[in-house]
This record gives structure tokens, sequence and C-alpha cells, in this order.
RNA sequence: GGAGAGGUGGCCGAGUGGUCUAAGGCGCACGCCUGGAAAGUGUGUAUACUUCAAAAGGGUAUCGAGGGUUCGAAUCCCUCUCUCUCCGCCA
């Protein structure tokens, strides 16, 4: 949610921010400044009428104490009429508040200022690219059918108990999914980020704080018995363990890492994109998220992608890193890198991080906080990363390192799976 | 699922209709005291909205949430919600 008081200063500006998303605020931001005019005139007539039979009760207090009874009756009359409009005044200040808040919470983040105009991934800007795409021997297959060959990863089973996009792993394929998420966790650990196990399901304020809700709710599975969502990223839980405190800059930066499995009801996907691991109702993924200072959040978030770079690395896959446009990035995010693996067998790009550098509009819904010098209540800065998503890593692990007599298993990976080669 | 007890400031905890502008304690901040520290001691210490050019100051709201009774509610009534204890079920 962006902060009032910047829609109010500069309208004009957020709007035209808001354009290089496509997104025409201007009716929003006109609705938005109406409002709270109107918010604020009530607000005041309200707070004078309130202010007035205050006083007046208490000189009733008194003139009872006194034994004046006639003119405590004469004073009930008058606040009575005060209550009344009162009343009035009160029910419109809450439309206006209601109005307001829900014209507001339409608005998208502000795309921070390297952020490109752009229409789809197309126009997203490739900032990096390493690793050498791997030339594989003819017959190569993609990862399903490995998964297949194998036995390693059954998505006919997965359809038996559940249904499409929840696969069952078994043998050394469940086996790599628990060495990767150790991994994950380790080089987390490693880069000064504190552990968490959070809950899978979470209430509605949360599913708000980090922007899930409200509109977004048909992309996650709703517990209806008992008003709970499953959540769709660790993000969630992690990020709202911070809703409404205030902090010290002493405790800051927070760098958090959990692991999660995650829900995701992709509703209105198809085709090539669903094929295998390539996307999931049920995944697996660990999660990086950072709270910091407004002015360090910008470097927070290269820093959060050298630290996804190094995992890429370290797993020996081929990968580039571009800078969403403005089309293409989340309705909470002010800039975000993807990083991309390449699937040699499929042979194109698959996403497996997503980084991003919300500023303040998480920690606007969430009233997150920090007291700066001055003593005054400021919105801090959250992020979060993938470090990292499983199910693509997979598949391109075992399309880019498939041999004709097995699929290789990356160096760093042989202590966490005990095996060097599936066949 | 059944029964009961609760929810008060950063924390603990008092408060059953008007001086609640929320006692007291802990914590924290800044002083005093001290060679330095501890102890002691003094002062301060919630949030949001709003008013104001700004600061100072002021106003309104908030004692789990929402509604009600009343001139007046932390306090009385209703609904919801969460926590705890016991029973039941259970990894």
């Amino acid at each position: 949610m962006l902060e009032l008081q910047t829609i109010r200063e500069n309208p004009d500006w957020v709007i035209g921010r808001l354009n290089i998303k496509n997104f025409d605020a201007s009716a929003i931001v006109g609705q938005i400044l109406e409002f709270d005019k109107m918010r604020r005139d009530t607000k005041n007539k309200l707070d004078q009428n309130m202010a007035e039979a205050n006083q007046l009760s208490k000189q009733i207090g008194f003139l009872f104490q006194a034994g004046k009874a006639g003119e405590a009756t004469e004073l009930k009359n008058k606040i009575a009429q005060l209550k009344l409009a009162a009343k009035e005044l009160e029910d419109r200040l809450a439309s206006y508040e209601e109005g307001q808040f829900k014209a507001l919470v339409k608005l998208p983040n502000l795309p921070g200022n390297p952020v490109r105009k752009g229409f789809s991934a197309e126009d997203n800007e490739v900032v990096h690219q390493e690793g050498a795409i791997p030339e594989l021997y003819k017959g190569a297959v993609p990862h399903w059918d490995l998964c297949n060959r194998y036995g390693i990863i059954d998505f006919e089973l997965g359809n038996k108990i559940t249904g499409a996009g929840f696969p069952v792993y078994r043998g050394k394929g469940a086996r790599l999914q628990r060495a990767l998420i150790n991994f994950f966790l380790d080089e987390g650990i490693k880069a000064g980020y504190l552990e968490y196990q959070p809950p899978l399901l979470v209430n509605e304020a949360s599913g708000f704080g980090t922007g899930q809700l409200p509109d977004k709710d048909d992309q996650m599975y709703f517990v209806n018995l008992d008003n709970l969502y499953l959540i769709p990223t660790a993000e969630v839980p992690i990020t709202n363990l911070y809703r409404n405190l205030i902090l010290k800059p002493a405790d800051l930066p927070i760098k958090n890492v959990a692991y999660s499995s995650c829900f995701r009801r992709e509703a209105g996907s198809y085709g090539k994109d669903v094929r295998g691991l390539n996307r999931l109702h049920q995944f697996d993924k660990v999660e990086i998220v950072q709270i910091t200072l407004p002015d360090r959040s910008w470097d927070t978030l290269e820093e959060m992608r050298e630290h996804v770079t190094g995992l890429l690395r370290k797993l020996e896959l081929p990968f580039r890193i571009v800078r969403l446009c403005g089309g293409d990035m989340s309705f909470a995010s002010a800039m975000t890198y993807d990083m991309e693996v390449y699937s040699a067998a499929q042979e194109r790009w698959l996403e497996v991080s997503s980084v991003s550098n919300f500023v303040t509009f998480q920690s606007n819904r969430m009233k997150l906080r920090y007291k700066d010098e001055e003593g005054k209540s400021r919105l801090l800065h959250t992020l979060n990363g993938s470090a990292l998503a499983l199910p693509r890593i997979v598949a391109a692990l075992l399309e880019n390192n498939q041999t004709e007599t097995g699929i290789r298993i990356p160096e760093v990976l042989q202590s966490y799976t005990g095996f060097g080669i599936i066949d």
C-alpha cells in the first residue's frame, strides 16, 4: 500500500511512476484525494463536536455532586443534540475512510528508478549471464522422461492420490530434494541469515500484510472451516512475524531464511509451461527475507542477488539475471531481479528465483516501523527472494547433467545426497 | 468437541460508573550521586488520526474486536475473537 502522504504531496508524480507499470492511476488518485479532503473535513467537525460533548459531560458530574439536578438536565438535552449530530458525522467519516482505503489498496507499488517501461517478459532486460550452455549427447531427453526412466519422480502417482501438479518424489529423487533444501539452508545460515520454520497456513491479516489479499485470493488454497490460507511462499509468514512492530535500528537488518512447502492454485496456466516440474501446485522453496532501514534496501537487494548468484554458481548451472520491466513486475514490488537457469533439453530459460525490494509497500500494510533519531515512527523496507525454489533447479540439474550412463550430481551436493550419480 | 477462567501501556500488574489525565513495579532514556561502577535518587517514557507554515501546544480515538445502556464506560449488557486450565480425541 502506498503512503497516503506521498499521494497527497505528489499526485502527478505517482501517476507518472505507475505509468511505467502500464497502470493508469489518474482516476484512483483523484478519488483518493477527494476522499481525503472529505475525510479530514468530517473528522474536524466530529472532533470539535466530541470535545464539546466531553466537556459538558464533565460539568454534569460536578453539578450532580453539587446537588444541582435541574441544571444538569438542561445540559443533558444539549448533549443529546450533539450526539445526534455526532452519529451522522461518524457514519460519514467511516464511509470516507473505507472509500479511501479501498482505493488505496488498488494502487500497485511504484517502480524504482532503474525500472524500464515495458509490457511483458519480452521487454525484460538481461543484466548478467554466465556459465556455458551444455551440449547434450544425441538422444538427451527432457526431465519428465528422465524422471520416468530412473523412477525418481512420479507424476502419475501424484495424479492418482491428489491431482495434476502434485508429483511424488521417490528414492534418489526424494533424497535429492532433501539435499537441496539442506544445502540452501546451510548457505543461507553461512551468509548470516537466521533459520525459521514457519506455519504453512496463515490467517487473513497475514495475507493482507504481504499483498496477497485482497484480490489475489484465487491463487491461494483456502481452508474453509478455519478461514486459513495455505502459504504460496514462506515470505508470507516470515515477513508477517514483524507485523505491527516498531523495531529498534540496532535490531536491523533482520535476515531470515526459511524452508517451506509452497502451495499455489496457478489458475489459468496451461500448455508446455506446466509440463513436468515446470509449474506445480505444491513445491519446495528456501526463501530469504530481509528487513532494513530505508537507506539500505537498494544495496541489500544487490547483496541478496549476489547470494542467489553464488548458489547457482555452486550448482554449476548456466544462468542469467533479468531486471523485470514495469509491466512484468508484481503488484507489490518496486524492483525485481529474476534468476533463470538454462534447461538444456527443453532449450529454454526457467525462472528459479525472484528477488524483490518492496520498499515501504508491505511495511505500510503491516505497520512495520522503526524510530528515527527524532523519535518519529517511520516505515521500514522489506525484501525477499527465493534461494532457491526446487522444482526447476531439479529440472535443469537432471537435463543438463544427463549422460548415457546416468545423471551426474554436482560436487557441492554430493555430501548432502550421499551419491554422485542417478542411474 | 465439552466445561471453566481470562485478555489493561514495551513487560508484570492494580483498577466494578465521574478527579482514569490508568496506581505501583520492571525495563528503557537522560540527569544527580560516585575516582569508576553497583546501589540510591530525580525526571521522562504508547499509538493513530487531526489542527498548525513549522515548532511548541491543542483536539479526537484507542484498556482483545465490534455493538449497546448512560449526560458520562477499562468498569454494566450483547455478539465475536484469541489465550490458558481441565475433560475427550489424538501424532
